[in-house]
DNA sequence: CTCCCGATAT
DNA sequence: ATATCAGGAG
């Protein structure tokens, strides 16, 4: 049995609603920053890492490296060791190195709102960029980490395993004003109830939303 | 597609 | 021991 689109519809303004019920409607970042090129560095940090471990690393890294000029000019293998604990140290040191000269070289020491202009910098993919684009600039994105991609397919929005496709795909069933928002409160959902592993789909809030869940009849 | 990679929970 | 974590590059 498929569900019409407009059951799926209203499915979907219902979980919303609860979401917002639960989380609220103000905008919150798990990655402490003071400025959007600190967030930018957090959120390359970030891949394949937890945001608790990033922010323990980022409480010493923003102390010694105080701008982009810093870090644009830091040492390989020392930062490498500053960033160590958060993995994939070489590559996400490489890559800041790089993405900081070309902050400082080609965009007046800014954070680029394009998407093509963030993504052109290294480490910087479509996910990291989405971040940018709508906590920094508040720009209408989707964000589609591992939570969004794997809660998204369970509430079954979609079916797509390609993060670009489940951004679009998702992009048709969420109303613009809860695009930002949507990633943050599932990433929320995803870290407490809907883990990868041992869902505690009898203790969510949206059990009876959730084809996952069992909540759902026929 | 493979590789990058440490920390933590189970 | 193994799965997973605010992914991206080659």
């Amino acid at each position: 049995m498929r569900e019409s689109k407009k059951a799926r519809a209203e499915r979907v303004d219902a979980i919303l609603a609860r979401l917002d019920a639960e989380y609220g409607t103000e905008y919150r970042c798990y990655l402490d920053h003071e400025t959007p090129w600190q967030l930018l560095i957090a959120v390359i940090l970030s891949a394949q890492c937890t945001d608790a471990r990033v922010n323990i690393v980022t409480k010493e890294l923003f102390k010694k490296y105080r701008s982009l000029e810093d870090f644009a000019a830091a040492e390989l293998s020392e930062l490498e060791q500053d960033i160590h604990s958060t993995g994939f140290y070489h590559m996400k040191a490489k890559n800041i190195i790089s993405c900081c000269k070309d902050l400082v070289e080609k965009h007046g020491g800014t954070v680029p709102r394009e998407l093509s202009e963030l993504t052109a910098l290294a480490g910087v993919g479509r996910k990291t960029a989405n971040v940018i684009r709508g906590n920094v600039y508040d720009d209408p994105s989707i964000v589609v980490d591992t939570h969004v991609k794997r809660i998204s397919k369970k509430l079954g929005l979609t079916k797509a395993d390609d993060p670009e496709k489940v951004e679009y795909e998702l992009m048709e069933v969420l109303p613009k004003d809860h695009w930002i928002l949507w990633n943050i409160h599932i990433i929320t959902l995803g870290r407490t109830i809907c883990t990868a592993r041992n869902p505690k789909c009898s203790q969510c809030f949206l059990r009876e939303l959730c084809p996952s869940a069992g909540g759902m009849k026929g």
